[in-house]
DNA sequence: CCCCGGAATTGATCCATCTCAATGAAAGGC
DNA sequence: GCCTTTCATTGAGATGGATCAATTCCGGGG
């Protein structure tokens, strides 16, 4: 796996960068950042493009940029587990660790910043700022892992679904941010029936079941695959509950 | 809820302490580990005593020195999930946090090291050493925790009953450390059937029945309820794998 | 040593979800 | 615009684990 890396030479893409307040990247100065951006890269990835393998050496790290990626792992006998969604900066990878714990694919095409794990190490050891904030960044990772833990371990197929609608509409607003109050309520899956089943430790069939459910009892309303619009998200937050 | 705190005003117990290589505090050069051993203070548990209350405000954090703990979460009707087990070494609590994200109780008698959150995270930021170790050290957490969901979302009862064994077998041998060979083989559970059910995300019936064919096949034995050894511990891989 | 009470096991049944199979609908290529 | 392909939906039936209901086991106290 080889992934080209490169000077930004002309650019500093920091500065403009859309996640620049709230990525780790948030608390370092006009020269902290400067330098970070020398040791860094944009990628573009196409929907469907993977960008770390489970398992390969840990080579680089990333924050998105843009889109949203799955991170997933599998049962040596195939089936697949989706771990959880990164949206834009959240940070992708293993600093300190030999090898990726997790596959990392794109669900929409997206852009990432990449940096060689080494150089990023070393920034890191360099800016304690830069590590606290991934500190912090992966504690609060570490809860919501957490918390999907009692959805995949106790919540019924219902409850799962719910669950799912409600954080994607509120991950997708924030990270939208600026849009209308509407856009809360209604967007667009980025993901397919079999990818929120492997979210969510289904079925595409059960998955399949519970959004025909949801929209009989006009809960949701669809207008194709993929456009959801959130009709009563006071009863899917009973559901939930 | 209150804890009490105080200083140790005659003994440096970090120097003596069992976990003094392993924990986050392994780092720290003799001087800093006085100046951490006067904000911390030792507290022991009786199994069964909780640490820590989902959703309390987080107050202090703590390292185990002995003993065994589960962290856990349930849903608003009381199903519970086990979140993880905390051995020796391992980092309790929320820093830079405002809420425990979860309950803390001890599963064994056990002891831990605490710290007031304040304390510790002014002297986290006084001392990076330390503050890297904890981030790797929650990093490792987060793979663990993610490991976990591919068995909650997607393992059998068996191949969940399976993984436990192996993994209770190696966790206590890396906390022992130095016993016998056999120890890893030999040892006993630290938790009921129940808890063993909250961990797994299943029914102590199911979990009772899973011991019951094991035994049936050889692949364990068992003497009284808590002490087990693994017979064939190919077999409990194979059936991981 | 016996008795008691919580923990564990075992059995019978149920049900949510999975599996297998067929049909239907949207998206992409030419 | 039509055909192909992939994705999603729907149905029927199987099943793993949950639930409900007895026992049985074991550890501790007297």
């Amino acid at each position: 796996m080889m992934v080209g890396f490169g000077k930004n030479d002309e650019i500093n893409f920091c500065q403009a960068c859309s996640i620049r307040n709230r990525a780790i990247c948030a608390d370092l100065d006009e020269m902290e950042i400067a330098l970070l951006n020398d040791i860094g890269r944009r990628r573009d990835l196409v929907s469907g493009e993977s960008l770390l393998w489970e398992g390969d050496e840990a080579i680089f790290v990333a924050n998105v940029v843009s889109g949203m990626l799955k991170l997933s792992t599998r049962t040596s006998d195939g089936r697949e587990q989706i771990l959880g969604l990164s949206y834009p900066s959240d940070f992708l990878g293993r600093p300190y660790g030999q090898t990726t714990p997790y596959d990392a694919q794109a669900l929409t095409d997206a852009t990432v910043c990449i940096f060689r794990r080494p150089d990023f190490e070393r920034f890191a050891h360099e800016h304690p700022r830069l590590e606290r904030k991934l500190l912090e960044r992966t504690l609060g990772e570490l809860d919501r892992s957490r918390r999907w833990m009692l959805l995949l371990g106790r919540m019924s197929a219902e409850e799962r679904v719910a669950t799912l609608l409600l954080e994607i509409s509120e991950r997708l607003a924030s990270s939208a941010c600026g849009g209308e109050a509407s856009s809360l309520d209604i967007f667009e899956l980025p993901v397919s029936r079999q990818q929120i089943a492997d979210i969510l430790g289904l079925t595409i069939e059960t998955v399949s079941r519970q959004f025909t459910r949801l929209k009989a009892e006009k809960i949701i309303g669809m207008k194709g695959r993929r456009d959801v619009e959130l009709l009563r998200r006071d009863l899917l937050e009973t559901i939930v509950t």
